[in-house]
Order: C-alpha cells, then structure tokens, then sequence
DNA sequence: CGTAGTGTTGAGTTTATTCAATGTCGGTGG
DNA sequence: CCACCGACATTGAATAAACTCAACACTACG
C-alpha cells in the first residue's frame, strides 16, 4: 500500500467537528479547516441504521445522491435481463456509494444493505457546488473517482486472467487489508457477504468459492468458520493472489 | 445509449475555436464559453503524432497529465510480475487515457499506441485549478470519471458471468457504438488491435477469440478478414452480447 | 423440533485452454 | 520480382479447470 494513501479516517478520526461524521473520507488528508469542515457538514444527512436488504438504490432509478458508508457493508450488483444478479462490487466503512451514475444521471446498478449498516448521504448537486468553492474537496473528489476507476481495472485484470484460487486469495487480501485501514484486524474478520455473492463478484460457481476455501483451509492459510474467517498465513495467501500484490491495485475496494 | 450522452464532439465540432482541438470530451455539452474554451485550450499541449509503439506512460511512472485521443487508438496494459501483459481497456478518438492514476500520483499500468495516433496532453495540475473556476468543466471531468466507473463495472460484469461469444459480441458492439459516436461506420471498421490483445482484454486465450470469430463468420453474423471487420447482422450480435445491450454499460469504453 | 437457507462435498460434463501444426500476410533482401 | 522470414491468425486434438447437478450437513430461526 501506498504511504500517502493513507486513509483520511485516520488522520482526521480525533477531530471533534468530524468525528463519527462519516465525512472522514471526503475531508482532504490536509486542506479542509474545520470552517469548510462545517459547510460539507451542512450538506449531509445522516441517516438512521439500514438493516440487511434494505436498498440505498436501484438498477433505472435517477441519481441524486452519493452514500458514504460508516458502518456496516453494502454490496452493488447489477440484475440482468434473465434476472440474474451479477455483483459488481462490494463498500465497506469509509467508502463512496453511487459513483458510477455520475455521468449518465441513472443508476446503472443496485446497491443493497448487507448486515445493519450506517450510512450518510450527500445530495450530489450540492457536493458539486462546494468543490468548486473548496479546491480541496474538488481534489478529494477526483481522487476518489479515480481511485474507484483503479480498483476496477484490478478487477478486469484479475478477472481477465487468474484462477480460481487466486480470485479468492486476492479477494481475501484485499478485505483483510481493508479491515486493518480502518483500525480493525487483519486477521481475523467476518464476512457479510454470502458464498454466492463473493462467488457472483469474483465470477465462479459458489461450490467453487467453497472449495477453494476448503482447500485454503487445507493447506493451513486460513480458518473458515462460515462466515468467520481467520487468516492463518497471510504471506502465502499474498503469494497466490499474486496481481494486487505486484502493484498497487487494491481489489474490490469501491472508494477510499 | 443514453440520449444525453450524447457526445460533446457531435455537439462541438463545428465551432470553430474547438474544432480538431481535440477538447471536445472536456467541453461540456453545454456551459462552456468561448472564453473559457480558449483557456482550456491555454494548457493543452498539441504534440506531434505518435506511432505504434509509442508509450503514452509506463506503468509505474509518476502521474502528471492526462491524454486525450483525438484520432487513432491507444492500449491501457498492466504487467504483472512474470512480464505477463494484461490489457485492460482501449481508447479511441475522444477518450480520456491515465485518470486511473489520479489517485495515487503514480500509474498503474502502461499506455501504448496501437497505430499512428494524434493525442494531446494537458497538466492535471492545470486542469484541476481551471476546474476549480470553471463549474462546468468541473461537472464534465467528474462526469468522464463516472463514465470510467460506469464501464469498468460493465467489464466486470461481462468477465465474471459471460461465455467466449458474449465477450466477443459485447466488444465488437463496443467498438462499434463508439465509432458509430464518431461519424464513424457502425457496421464496418478495422482493429487496430490483435487478436492477442483482444483476447487478454477478454480474458480469453487467442484461439477462443479466433474460433469465435470464425463462428459468427460461420453463422452469417459478420466477416472478419483479419483486421476488417463487417458486421452483418448487428441485432443477433446484440442479442448475444446482451449484457451490454440490456443495460446502459458501454464496454471497453475508456471515456467519454 | 422441523424447516428453510446456506454451505460443503462428490461425480460427471462442459467449456475454454494448451499444445501443436498449418496458413496467411507484409516486409526485406537477394 | 520473387523467395524467404517472422509475426500474426486459424484450425485440430487432447487436457484441464471450473461448472452443473445432486446429495448431504450445518445453522439459525420460527
């Protein structure tokens, strides 16, 4: 991981006008006053806890708003015409919601609550407007879009060219490496997320996701306990899912 | 397509001060001035062309500019440790290259020019500050960056649940679309590519990307003559590829 | 305590891959 | 001008990886 990516959460966490606001991925690393902190304040919502299924948006409707996720995850997937869900992506805390409808004013996926979650939202007009008063934020903004277009050409790679076990190895890393960002262990974590839908996401059969983990297990690099997961050989796990780990692409992960 | 994404160069290209500027991707459909266009122009350097081979950036090069296609066409790769090249997306007249690199300051793939290709650069550092005074220029560079996310989401989609044949149609209805935004045959084109590197953008090896040419040859749905392409029966592709025609996702699409 | 949802494991099949051979185009030099 | 070479593309046959189908296990929840 990169030294100045380092997570705005983290710089700003004990600042009392930002604390908990679940604004800390917008705060710029340096830049934003409390003054400017105030105005984005201003603009939010902080909405009460979402429980599992419920949906921040859906696949057609109009976009208005971005989420910022606090607590909890959420996952976007995209329904196609048989029905199928496809997931596209997965937010833990910290990150951006709703991103890829900017450019046509729809949203081309849904995102659903996976386990109780708290999130804010930001009306994206509004957020527009204050960029462009605050270069800072304007800065923020285009780093997180772009950080968003990053991991998603990880995930073309890894999809476009690794195996089955190297799908889930990168995926684990990348969770884990997650959790640790935001002062969790990176070792030990649990999913929200069901076999199907990792299995949806990394594009494979959930039997195969369940095998590989067995054979995870197997080899003593991790403990799967269903959705509790505890990584034994985190290094070895690094070994196989080799392509986020050669470079800075960082999977999965939606937003900073 | 969207109606309202509709492209800016349709829009743009008979005004004089932009026209064969190469900006009309950064030109908001509405909004921009002649003044504010003549300071756009201000930081864009116009180089002279580039010729396959050419790199744009390597991958691991600090980031400083971004690129705009303005004719030809130019390859987004990423190596991994083994020198494996991967490619991840490819860029056409209009298309914005290197945004994925905002983010941490450093790129993380390489961009290499498939054919004889005019591209012209402009400072990031420039665009970010005259964005910060221009909202619409602000609006449209958020928006090309939504676009960015909008399509990598497809991609995943499409690599993680489709067979060879949809690839293929999905990227075949791609480029089709997108010459079609430019005046260009929707019906008729050549690949500036190889089949190698179609392949590793689909995530296929090359002998499946040739069969499947063969296939839809066999089938009446197109005639490939090496890098000539016509496709005969645009509708059955779609119905194939259809992961891309039930939704808004525009794949393989880089930008606006 | 039973049922529904989720996860695991096994067996056979399918799809795409790998390996290998052959074909075609475009350029270079005799 | 033609022959030759290398890069790229196509085709065939065998292999391997992941998928599907099916059965079973576990857990959670009513």
């Amino acid at each position: 991981m990169n030294k100045n990516q380092t997570t705005i959460v983290s710089l700003l966490k004990d600042r009392a006008s930002c604390k908990g606001c679940g604004l800390a991925s917008l705060c710029l690393p340096v830049g934003l006053v409390e003054n400017d902190i105030d105005k984005l304040n201003s603009i939010v919502t902080r909405n009460t806890p979402y429980h599992r299924g419920d949906m921040l948006y859906n696949q057609g409707e109009a976009f208005s708003r971005i989420f910022i996720v606090k607590s909890g995850s959420v996952k976007a997937y995209y329904e196609d015409k048989d029905g199928n869900e496809h997931v596209v992506g997965f937010f833990l805390p910290g990150e951006l919601i709703g991103l890829e409808a900017i450019h046509t004013g729809l949203h081309s996926c849904s995102a659903a609550v996976l386990e109780t979650t708290a999130a804010c939202e930001v009306p994206f007009e509004d957020l527009e407007k204050l960029s462009s008063e605050l270069p800072s934020l304007q800065h923020q903004l285009l780093r997180l879009l772009s950080r968003e277009v990053h991991n998603d050409c990880g995930m073309v790679a890894l999809l476009g060219n690794n195996s089955a076990e190297e799908r889930v190895a990168a995926f684990l890393i990348s969770l884990s490496s997650r959790f640790q960002q935001r002062g969790l262990s990176a070792h030990e974590f649990n999913l929200s997320m069901s076999r199907a839908e990792i299995a949806s996401f990394l594009g494979l059969a959930v039997e195969t996701v369940s095998r590989t983990f067995s054979r995870f297990q197997d080899k003593g690099l991790l403990e799967a306990e269903r959705k509790n997961i505890k990584i034994m050989d985190i290094e070895a796990l690094n070994e196989i899912g080799g392509l986020c780990a050669s470079t800075a692409f960082q999977l999965g992960q939606k937003h900073a």
